[in-house]
RNA sequence: GUCAGAGUGGUGAAAUUGGCAUACACGCAGGAUUUAGGAUCCUGUGCCUGAAUAAGGCGUGAGGGUUCAAGUCCCUCCUCUGACACCA
């Protein structure tokens, strides 16, 4: 055969169809089986009008690279693909695009789906759906409902981002760090919406508890344990003096207690009007409540804004100290969603410390001062208590802390408590690309469940049912204007036909909900659906039956969930918190429902590291330096574009991208080529095998079969890179390339495979004239060395390293003979020379002459 | 401020977990081939002193410590990145 220079675009089209047609990735029927699985899974995409990007490509080939490894290695592997395709960007392209997004998705998926397989990614597209497929958000809705039935939703009156401007509500994501529309530039305010909450607030111990079974990285487990941020301390209750309202604080500082002067309240606090009606505070107090509301989110979370109160003419009693008078004053420092929405303040506290000098309010210091300037800071719990009750004279340590918190329970003054930074989740959203909630309310309903003494519905849920399970999907209605409306309202709600209904309760007229549910709905459990999402499936066992939903949930769960849960999960750590929290919650309430047998999703994270542009900027189209994986494909192909992302930096590494790095990665690949080009040109006879090459061939299947699983793409590579620098300097210095026997030669193409799957397979068929994919073939198992005939000891004299010197392989634990051999070189005896020495052998590691 | 992660050549980075620091790659320099460029191949490449492919010294953010031996372990500090942040 005559010699062909690599030429990726020759056959990288042949290998997708090839591998598309036989359904080479097809996952295992998974039933029962007692065989070794892996469910490998990467983040799924929200298909953009941009197409992959090559963050996407680093991504996906990092968790394909596993996937293949692990299917070569004989384990049932899933590896699938599905697209997250709801939610807030898709419906502002599609606006801007002047498109409906259900129009404008499946063309964006489309282009996705085509860049993944000219990427040659193994995903089993039998299983592949989106979030926006009615078939799939049925089981959003009807997930739902089941948790609405266990009681984890409720609806609420809550405050949403309002552009008075736009007259429209807004998501987090579109207010700007400045407290401003993004599209218009005004300044944003809140406004009360009833909506949808979930009580995520319920599983938030067994949400901390739980992280500590997962092999995630730490950051992210650190991340999740702030974000729930569970805090123990106690609740203080106080009378308010000549009322009969009594104040709940919560403190995590017990030992300073007896410190406490003053008691502030969250503007916003129910309590409030109560402290203040009637009183000739009122005004003022009205005036700094309503001052207070106009604040945006953003001033209040930048920090920078002037601690302002105002006195409310009432005093708490304190337990502590003889029901000594604590003045009440509005904060707005305070806030409403953290512990009770009042707090003890003292002086051993910054911000109360600065509040009080503002408004020359009383103090009250029980530990002694270090710096005369300011008072010690309770939350370094240390120092001598003064003025403190029983407790006076006593060292602040972990044993004072438990005999307060004993004594306050003892003496009914409070109690133990746990308090939590994590809060309940807005499911709600007014807008128009989302799932719609499956849920109907009835005005008639309402009235008489409120009216009825009986029924113990809470007045906020009266009248709500959700939609029977047998009209699901409810299905989004094809609209042409879906923008958000005036009233901040969802625009469903402009949709007559639509909302207008039937009460599943008494068949009367009622009107839909008419919010839809966030992005992250569609996310929280679609790693549960791709093991039984295959169409063949679907259609005949359990279609047929028309099982009820939640029959044919356990009947797909019992008969496919033996691949759950996520093995492995690959993706970027933007998601550290929310999608993976919310989908963690899911599973355990799930769990709850006895429609899942396991608690967590994902057994193993990780992260994938940032690629930014050459100028380390981020990519982006205003700054001009996207690079589009297309181009690269088309100049290099895509086993050089994998190879370098995988060689690029350890895989949760933010980099740069460099084109001439990438050339690098090419050259490697030509160069696998030009070497299996030249052996196909040579008879290759087994006993001309050059046995230190062999050695170095294990070495590298060692290697690249322990780097893998812990996505260490780059040494993988590197060591292949050093295999390959080696088989060609022994093959130039033999002058023929009988070097390797045709077994090694499949051995080192077989743990390239997974990096890059065309040229391998190219040079497997023709080459070797395989007859079955490379990626079907079986991963190989590292021999032991053969004999190593000499290794090389490196030799210190007194820790400072002068020489190396060769031992015969079968001498190496012969220590006196290594110390015989390592006094015979030149340099050792230079400086060593007749000094009394102690030596210390490493067997096969180092030898060190210590003559002090 | 709190939490987490990271500081190693000109650059991206390695270092079988305490044992030859800088593997692999990029870049650069010199050479071969070429009308030329590109591509390819070969050689060299941590820093300093040296004519030197002689010899030596110094080197993993800074300083101290443990050890025969420290990029790796311990203490103090500095810098950078990320997340959270008026959290009572």
């Amino acid at each position: 055969m005559i010699y062909q220079p690599y030429q990726p675009k020759d056959f990288e089209k042949k290998w997708q169809d090839e591998w598309d047609k036989n359904k080479t990735y097809k996952s295992a029927v998974r039933n029962s089986s007692s065989k070794k699985k892996q469910y490998v899974l990467a983040m799924f995409p929200y298909p953009s009008g941009a197409g992959l990007h090559v963050g996407h490509v680093r991504v996906y080939t990092g968790t394909d690279v596993t996937a293949r490894f692990f299917r070569m290695s004989g384990y049932d592997t899933l590896h699938p693909m599905g697209f997250d395709a709801f939610g807030l960007p898709a419906e502002n392209a599609a606006i801007k695009a002047k498109k409906n997004p259900m129009d404008m998705v499946p063309e964006h998926i489309a282009t996705f789906k085509k860049q993944m397989k000219s990427l040659g990614l193994s995903y089993d597209w039998d299983r592949e759906f989106a979030t926006t497929d009615p078939s799939y958000y049925k089981w959003t809705q009807w997930l739902f409902i089941q948790f609405y039935k266990m009681g984890l939703l409720y609806k609420k009156d809550t405050p949403i981002n309002y552009c008075p401007v736009c007259k429209t509500g807004l998501a987090e994501e579109e207010v700007l760090p400045n407290g401003t529309h993004e599209r218009c530039g005004n300044k944003i305010t809140k406004k009360d919406l009833p909506q949808w909450i979930f009580k995520i607030t319920k599983y938030a111990d067994r949400l901390l508890s739980d992280l500590d079974g997962l092999n995630w990285p730490e950051g992210i487990l650190a991340m999740q344990r702030n974000w729930i941020g569970r805090k123990e301390g106690v609740i203080i209750n106080h009378k308010v003096d000549g009322t009969d309202i009594q104040l709940n604080t919560f403190s995590a500082y017990p030992a300073w207690l007896f410190a406490d002067t003053f008691i502030v309240i969250a503007p916003e606090h129910p309590l409030v009007s109560k402290l203040i009606k009637g009183t000739k505070y009122e005004k003022d107090a009205l005036a700094f409540i309503e001052e207070h509301k106009q604040m945006t989110q953003q001033e209040i979370l930048s920090g920078n804004f002037e601690k302002k109160g105002v006195f409310t003419g009432k005093y708490a009693l304190d337990p502590f100290n003889n029901n000594r008078k604590m003045p009440i004053w509005l904060a707005n420092f305070a806030l409403m969603d953290f512990g009770t929405g009042i707090i003890r303040c003292s002086a051993h506290d910054i911000r109360d410390y600065e509040f009080a000098q503002k408004y020359k309010i009383e103090l009250n210091e029980v530990v002694d001062r270090i710096d005369s300037k300011i008072p010690v800071n309770a939350h370094d719990n240390s120092g001598i208590l003064k003025k403190s009750g029983p407790f006076t004279g006593r060292n602040i340590d972990q044993k004072l802390i438990q005999d307060v918190l004993d004594w306050i329970e003892k003496t009914k003054i409070g109690k133990r408590e746990v308090s939590y930074h994590l809060r309940d989740w807005i499911f709600s959203r007014q807008r128009y690309w989302g799932e719609p909630i499956p849920m109907v309310f009835c005005e008639k309903c309402a009235k008489n469940q409120v009216k009825s003494q009986k029924s113990k519905v809470k007045s906020e849920m009266a009248g709500w049912f959700p939609v029977p399970e047998n009209e699901l999907p409810l299905k989004l209605p094809y609209i042409k204007s879906y923008e958000p409306t005036e009233t901040g309202e969802s625009p469903l709600s402009t949709v007559a036909d639509w909302v207008n209904t039937k009460c599943p309760h008494c068949g009367g007229p009622a009107k839909r909900e008419t919010d839809t549910m966030p992005n992250w709905a569609g996310s929280c459990w679609y790693f549960l659906a791709f093991p039984f999402w295959n169409q063949e499936k679907e259609n005949s066992e359990f279609k047929i039956k028309n099982l009820e939903l939640n029959e044919n949930w356990k009947l797909k769960i019992k008969n496919f969930g033996e691949w759950l849960p996520v093995d492995r999960y690959l993706g970027g750590a933007e998601h550290a918190v929310l999608h993976l929290l919310y989908a963690r919650f899911w599973v355990k309430a799930l769990y709850d429902l006895k429609l899942l047998d396991f608690k967590e999703p994902f057994l193993q994270l990780n992260n994938v590291g940032m690629i930014l542009a050459e100028d380390h900027r981020k990519m982006s189209k205003s700054w001009g330096n996207v690079i589009n994986p297309d181009d690269v494909i088309a100049e290099y192909g895509a086993d050089a574009l994998r190879i370098y992302e995988m060689f690029m930096a350890p895989f949760n590494t933010e980099i740069p991208w460099s084109t001439k790095a990438l050339q690098g990665a090419y050259r490697f690949v030509k160069r696998v080529w030009d070497i299996y080009q030249k052996n196909q040109n040579s008879n290759i006879k087994r006993e001309k095998e050059d046995v230190k090459l062999i050695s170095k061939l294990n070495k590298t299947i060692r290697k690249v079969t322990a780097d893998i699983p812990e996505t260490k793409f780059n040494t993988s590579i590197a060591a292949m890179m050093e295999f390959l620098n080696d088989w060609e300097s022994t093959a130039g210095v033999s002058r023929d390339q009988n070097v390797l026997s045709v077994e090694n030669a499949k051995q080192f193409l077989r743990i390239l495979a997974p990096f890059a799957p065309f040229i391998t397979e190219e040079i497997w068929r023709t080459v070797f004239g395989e007859k079955t994919s490379i990626h079907l073939s079986s991963w190989p198992t590292a021999t032991e060395d053969l004999v190593e005939e000499e290794l090389t000891i490196p030799v210190q004299v007194d820790g400072k390293f002068r020489s190396t010197i060769k031992i015969e392989g079968k001498k190496i634990k012969d220590r006196s003979h290594v110390e015989q051999e390592a006094k015979k070189d030149e340099k050792v005896k230079k400086y060593l020379g007749e000094k009394k020495y102690k030596a210390i052998y490493v067997t096969g590691k180092i030898l060190n002459f210590i003559t002090n």
